[in-house]
DNA sequence: TATTGTTATACTCTATAACTATA
DNA sequence: TATAGTTATAGAGTATAACAATA
């Protein structure tokens, strides 16, 4: 049965596209949490770009622009911003000097959890909608389609 | 079994949270139709808006704005633009003139179609990775998610 | 010359708030 | 006074391209 027209309720144009479903979740979700983030004065591209650094240690601000699907320009000002508040560390590469080597401070390493706790929270509030079998299948639906696609960085808008 | 911690690859501390999942993919989804329509010089917010109009003939800005998750001072930016392409036109009510009707001229019904196709291969693109009943499984979880949170505005970003 | 990262500039999108006109 | 819509302004975030240092 196709649920695409099954429904009693008359489906809009808009609400016949699976994307436009899956950009009023995300946007929802994705909005709530960066308010939680902002409460932190962090922005989501920090977030990211923080665990980034903390996954791929010593990775270059031109490795890290290509992960996160910005350019090396507005990467310099992410970078500028974790370096103010002292959570990351730019060192020249030994081997060649251009190259800058990323890496989280103690402080970057302690602020981490606490802002993975707010990730935590975010997804508990909005998936708990969901059983533990359709988290998990929503998970693996959302897996199957960026592998498909070779989605691996990851936007911040 | 907990899918969160059966993978053999090991999971990143961004890849454990569904939000990142359904992030990554969103933003990759619209971005990609986000390029198919700006080939026509429009944007998601006057596809949104023309979907809107189309849906409720007669609708106000104001209403509007509430409906796609924007202040009014941008709603008028987005109808000077649909105005200027000919596609709606604003008429003010006759019960309240301060007050406009907002409705689609023969351009804009005519066009909408258009745009619709355009946002028809973009699904057809980005699911045909999944079978018609993981499409309709992931449609009816968004589904769930968003009617447990009484999401209806549809932000552009 | 080529490449890394930074900086300068401009652009897009948005919110806030002052403003105009109706009510 | 209050409300609908507009306009002016400012801010955030980004890309592009020129730039300095290093290779």
């Amino acid at each position: 049965m196709n649920d695409r027209h099954s429904s009693i309720e008359a489906e809009t144009l808009l609400e016949s596209h699976l994307g436009y479903w899956l950009r009023l979740v995300s946007n929802q979700v994705s909005a709530t949490f960066a308010r939680a983030l902002q409460e932190r004065q962090v922005t989501v591209a920090e977030w990211v770009a923080l665990n980034q650094i903390n996954d791929h240690t010593a990775i270059a601000p031109a490795q890290l622009a290509d992960a996160m699907g910005m350019t090396r320009g507005a990467i310099t000002k992410v970078l500028d911003k974790l370096e103010t508040k002292a959570w990351i560390v730019r060192v020249p590469s030994v081997s060649d000097q251009r190259v800058q080597c990323l890496s989280l401070t103690r402080q970057g390493r302690r602020i981490l959890p606490e802002l993975a706790a707010l990730a935590d929270a975010n997804d508990l509030h909005f998936f708990a909608a969901l059983s533990a079998t359709e988290q998990a299948a929503l998970r693996a639906l959302l897996r199957k389609v960026a592998t498909a696609h070779g989605i691996r960085t990851a936007p911040v808008d």
